[in-house]
DNA sequence: TGTACATCAGTGAACGCGCGTTCACTGATGTAC
DNA sequence: TGTACATCAGTGAACGCGCGTTCACTGATGTAC
């Protein structure tokens, strides 16, 4: 080894989290190859020593972006009790940070579109990675998994439409309207629980 | 006048109609100048005589897109009793084959996402026709208007996530299921109505 | 410990290509007489 | 009615630019002795 052991694989590890950030921020094509080098500290001639094409690092970073929203979510779900971890999920999605900045935010919010024109490879991450966002959010909600399931996916399509429309909406009071209404949606689609259960008791 | 009084104007909205199509199939980046002409059967030096530049097409035919769009929501709304009419805009919503054809398809879903990264002219445009999609399906709702349009707010961003999600999903059981289960979701934004009132009587 | 050598991560010029835009030109059509 | 002329929608070559990719080279670092 020329350079200390594992030189190279952190300049590639910089890369992909430069890359990560930046290809939200600016599209799946809204950023070159020479930028996204240039973000890294690096020329654009060394990209093709660690990635095989453009494609492929957009791929491998979104993925990364996907994996690292996914652990802040198992983050949320550790430091929150129980029966409150399906609604935390929903307040830690719909706030007007997450809006803002979609760079450090939800690649399937953002990329989505974009990815059902992209490759087979690119098509087929997506899908992955959205399996694996329903079954996080279902493993936090009670009853029968068949039932959890399907209130995560419409709890999951309602936050995503929200964060579209809010930033098409961009940052004003009709925004935050969006997002109030589209975080109580998404709420609901779980099955009501203390007061309303109370209620329902009572009934 | 050389030719048919508006045949230019004719060129000129076979361009745009066009363009409307092709722009919600590849992206509003994924189809040039050259080939947008060609769709009309043109070449594409005639181009500059109709429009001042690619992005003034691209806002005017997604402009157009929208337009058309709502006009198929009234169809939909004129040959619906009243009582059903929210039902029956996000069942026309909400089906395999709109997830298939984007091209002919709702613009919001497809291109939201990449309108936010245009410049402020097209942000501008895609709000306003967010603006006026609410409006519409808001007005299919009874109660009270500030209470119909945020059940209106909350059933498009349920809509527009479900129409992203099952596009990922490409079109097998699993994508068929977001749609099932989007569509239901949806519809019970709206105050329940029928079988639900006369359950509540009941109570 | 010091020196010659080998390695290879990173550099930057260059290439090919596609795209948005410009522009001199064409030729079909309407108008003037 | 027929002919010369004017108009202008559309043509296609050309330009400039940016981008993905290639490649010969550099120079910092580790290794051999």
């Amino acid at each position: 080894m020329r350079y200390s052991k594992d030189h190279k694989a952190e300049t590639r590890a910089r890369i992909v989290k430069n890359a990560a950030v930046q290809l939200r921020e600016k599209g799946a094509q809204g950023i070159g190859v020479a930028d996204l080098m240039k973000e890294a500290g690096l020329t654009h001639g060394g990209f093709y020593a660690h990635f095989k094409s453009r494609e492929a690092l957009m791929i491998e970073a979104l993925s990364y972006a996907m994996d690292r929203s996914r652990e802040r979510w198992k983050d949320v779900v550790d430091r929150t009790p129980a029966d409150e971890r399906f609604e935390a999920l929903i307040n830690y999605y719909i706030t007007p940070a997450h809006r803002d900045n979609p760079g450090h935010g939800c690649t399937m919010a953002t990329l989505a579109s974009e990815a059902t024109r992209e490759g087979p490879k690119a098509r087929k991450m997506f899908l992955g990675q959205l399996e694996r966002m329903i079954d996080t959010l279902a493993a936090q909600l009670p009853g029968p998994p068949k039932a959890a399931r399907e209130q995560a996916i419409a709890a999951l399509a309602t936050m995503m439409g929200t964060m579209l429309m809010s930033r098409i909406a961009g940052s004003g009071e009709f925004s935050e309207q969006i997002l109030d209404i589209g975080r109580d949606a998404a709420i609901a689609q779980a099955p009501a629980k203390k007061t309303a259960r109370k209620r329902a008791k009572a009934t």
